[in-house]
DNA sequence: CTTCAGTTTGCATACGTATGCAGAAAGTTC
DNA sequence: GAACTTTCTGCATACGTATGCAAACTGAAG
């Protein structure tokens, strides 16, 4: 059962040349005349040689690997996310090295630690925050750093994020225009920047109606806790006639108590807005008005970001914001003349 | 902005010992003295040494990486056991490189070529099946692989998956149990083992009944296909009662359009059973009876095959299959009296 | 103090590849 | 065909670590 390596020596016997040779073959843009490479490619080929990735980082010093840092996949938006990544990246011969972890400190700080093990090339943390200690052991380690979908203080990482201050102003416009009064927020979680940025957003966007939000209470990104704080804030008599929830994940959870425990309709009685915009927000059972952060481009700015770092040794430091627009559908009342901003 | 790379040599000098020294005392059961131990690890602390991951691949033949093989994150399933089987394996020191590919065999083999240049440990593929070429490959490399939710006829890959044919079989009892007699079936993928035997088992289950299947489209495991064949076995007049669609996420697109576009009743007009319970699943707005794929023990079940195979050189090919139970919610007629399965 | 077994250490080498350097081959110009 | 330039090849070495082997040390028993 156990293998036999065949390695750059073997197929250099094989074609009677040296193994420097058998390696310029396999080097992009090395010096090779076309019957050499003829040679050596036959000679590979009959053996099945494949040069051994990890042997060629230990010399070039690149490993192509990325280091994906995340904490969870249920929020559609991640595992949507880390698809189009890993596509991204595998076109440009990289591939991602997973690391799961909790979103507190520690445990980011330890799985940080493995990542810079496995001398991954660039990392990307898709809605986790670092500590400035750790931010530090990367830009000595010289590893590129993209925070995606999440903005921190710190000079030395990149960040991509949506445009969360105006996604929230944008949908304070919108309820507003629709005629609502008493509106709630069901906050994205207040430790991270995406929250309260479009907590803020939101604020600053019914102050300049005059109104204020009626009640707000975080709801942790968690499903759990938003329907617990939808029961708090709905289930009074006083109930608000719109909400906005910090992303679609939890305004699903929204909804489901909404309908289905308190028998309201929405939007009939509510109106709900999301935050995402991911694909279950637009099948009929949900049909969620949302923002959408446009991930297709979050990821290609996140790629070429990195790889700006990587192969062209940028080293300006990025902080991306990219605007999305309001989808509108069935679960918030569409103001009069509102214009349809969909693509 | 490049880095000064901290090496055992490093530690060794600082130390006052030799680098074999330094990595003996990160070598776990290598014999160490207290003392050389205490020095040494003063010394990498200081200077912030960690070892390098992908050297020692190279001398001890273990990446500590297993690449991952899956085809799309859509469906909730995937990024579910993606995210366990990460979890489990970091526990254990590994971790995932994940590799996306088209679901065609020239895609797999592809991408798989690109796996094997990184020396990973083990192989898993989600949902995706593999040529018999590639199998020899993986077998003649050493590289162990498990198949995780698909079957496939090949002596020297090990597989994980739920019992397909007993939980179909156990669908149709239940809806034959209901009263139903014009079922039909949007079947998953036929080109994959899951679909098949899924849809052969509930055949047989209606087989036992005295029925057949009324109608029966492919729905490809996809939202778009599974729709339209909605579409065109409920649009006429002759229409069936209860349907099975083969995964979850085909289902909640069945639902959509009978509730939707074709204004029929869920459970009242037509029965809807679907396969995975997804954590979807039990959400309000859907709240589809289906049957469960226990991810948790086949991610355990996939975690200590690979084990065994890397850690304890195992080599008997296990093809392990593992029953779920019906959880019954609200999208089918539940049968008088019908016991409850629910854990 | 000697002997001996057991433990700990350093030396040297190996893993599979890339690359600077110098020499060989090939091509160009007169 | 000589002189020169350009392209190609092999030699040697380096990357950062683990490990077999033999030497050095430790401590216990006599």
């Amino acid at each position: 059962m156990r293998a036999e390596k065949v390695t750059s020596v073997d197929v250099a016997r094989r074609a009677g040349v040296s193994q420097s040779a058998v390696s310029r073959v396999f080097t992009p843009g090395a010096s090779v005349s076309p019957k050499m490479a003829e040679k050596v490619l036959k000679a590979a080929q009959e053996l099945g040689y494949r040069p051994n990735v990890l042997a060629r980082s230990l010399i070039t010093g690149r490993s192509r690997i990325i280091g994906l840092v995340v904490a969870y996949l249920e929020n559609q938006f991640y595992p949507d996310a880390l698809e189009k990544l890993s596509t991204a990246l595998q076109a440009h011969g990289y591939h991602i090295l997973v690391f799961m972890v909790s979103n507190d400190d520690a445990g980011v700080d330890k799985v940080m630690g493995e990542l810079l093990d496995y001398q991954v090339d660039g990392i990307i943390t898709a809605s986790v925050g670092m500590s400035n200690a750790l931010a530090a052991r990367c830009a000595a380690a010289g590893v590129p750093v993209v925070l995606f979908n999440r903005g921190q203080d710190d000079e030395r990482l990149n960040q991509v994020t949506s445009n969360n201050f105006e996604g929230g102003r944008k949908i304070a416009e919108f309820l507003v225009a629709g005629g609502h009064r008493r509106i709630a927020h069901i906050a994205g979680w207040s430790g991270s920047s995406t929250g309260r940025d479009r907590q803020s957003g939101f604020l600053a966007g019914l102050n300049a109606a005059g109104l204020d939000i009626t009640r707000c209470i975080d709801g942790m990104y968690n499903r759990e806790t938003a329907a617990a704080a939808t029961r708090e804030i709905f289930s009074g008599n006083e109930r608000p006639d719109a909400v906005f929830v910090g992303n679609d994940h939890m305004a699903f959870a929204v909804m489901d108590v909404l309908r289905f425990e308190l028998k309201l309709d929405v939007p009939g009685d509510v109106s709900v807005v999301g935050y995402d915009d991911v694909p279950l927000a637009s099948w009929p059972a949900y049909d969620l008005t949302t923002l959408r952060q446009p991930s297709n481009r979050m990821v290609e700015a996140t790629v070429s970001t990195l790889l700006g770092w990587i192969e062209e040794g940028s080293n300006d430091v990025q902080k991306i914001q990219i605007d999305g627009p309001l989808m509108i559908r069935g679960s918030a009342r569409i103001p009069e003349g509102w214009p349809d901003e969909r693509l």
